[in-house]
DNA sequence: TGCGAAATTGCAATATATGTATAAATGCAT
DNA sequence: ATGCATTTATACATATATTGCAATTTCGCA
């Protein structure tokens, strides 16, 4: 990876990250454009897309890594593991690895999260990525466990994503700090593993 | 509802729809541009966005009404009643609110599963729909089950339309029938409702 | 018939995104 | 170092969605 070459690639993409990131803070979204990215980038602005596919995806880095972390738990079943605790395992590998996230070292994060709960298109998009990872995960869990059959996979991963997902949600909604909503999300986890039915008697 | 300018108006919307649905299913979504569609209503290309908000929109037609009717079942739930079977009842009644969608009476929801499952702009809009209506039923939930805090109302929001909704999907995927898909949306919420612990011992 | 409201339209403008061709920068072999 | 090949950056052009505004047409009704 040495050379002039690549490390000026790096340099401009570190560029329009920070550009960009910059402006939606100050700005917000919806009222930076992609000119203006590429402007304080100090590149053209067709150059923005030769480095992102577009506008979202500035904000949605490394989407493939976190769906390849949690396919990696899902993998690594232990023997006998149940269910619950397997997925368990795999929101912790997520946020961990959401933690590690960042590309360069400011935190995109905060950022994201602050934009993604402001910007419908951010937050459409976010989902989509969310919703599109977990065929995948289904398939995954199929394979580690041969007795389920795919539509009672699939119930199972829509059911604890959805249980997190929105358990957070309602948390971040409230004003919640992150770790609030990290605990929404494990308490998300416990509902969806011991079932609806379980909150009736309580 | 009645006069000339009235009925002209739905005359408009009509071809308008008729003409998207039609171009969409012959060239895809991607492919037909909004002022295909006027033209083959015979309108002015502007005019389309008296009609509908955006291109998207001529395919998410009623959606707030299905909103509102998942809401209707929770704000009716009957003394006493179970959790599941209050969740239940609400995925038959938007079950039925669905079949009864179509503003005309051509079948549009066929061609939008197809077209949702093809184009990832539709795919990313009808998850948006699904996920803003969440937090909703989630207030709603409260209401009626006071003994549950938000999170955890939010959870169960969450594991059960995530549960159902990823079921439905991974059927779709295999090839299913509608009456298949509507089965795996059953079967995902008895998987929420009895936890994803149920599924080890099997 | 003619007035006022509503619908339709035309035109302009902005923004994202993509294709294409050209120019500039860079790596490499000689 | 020089020249060639490849990559990168850029300028230009274009397609499309979407919105604002003004003009115009159409319609309902007194």
């Amino acid at each position: 990876m040495e050379g002039h070459r690549e490390r000026k690639k790096v340099r401009t993409r570190r560029a329009l990250l920070e550009a960009a990131v910059r402006l939606f803070s100050e700005r917000g979204y919806e009222q930076t454009t992609v000119a203006e990215i590429a402007a304080a980038a100090d590149v053209a602005p067709r150059t923005f897309f030769a480095y992102f596919a577009s506008k979202e995806d500035v904000l949605f880095l490394h989407a493939e890594d976190r769906g390849q972390a949690m396919l990696d738990v899902i993998a690594g079943r232990k023997p006998g593991e149940p269910l619950g605790d397997l997925l368990s395992r795999m929101f912790e590998a997520l946020v961990r690895s959401m933690a590690e996230d960042d590309e360069l070292n400011f935190a995109l994060s905060p950022l994201r999260a602050r934009l993604m709960f402001a910007e419908p298109a951010l937050r459409a998009r976010g989902l989509a990525l969310m919703m599109e990872a977990q065929p995948m995960l289904t398939e995954a869990l199929c394979e580690v466990y041969p007795e389920l059959d795919p539509v009672s996979a699939g119930a199972a991963v829509g059911s604890f994503m959805g249980a997190l997902t929105v358990a957070g949600l309602i948390a971040q909604q409230q004003g919640g700090s992150n770790e609030d909503v990290l605990a929404a999300g494990r308490r998300g986890i416990e509902i969806a593993v011991n079932g609806l039915s379980s909150l009736d008697g309580s």
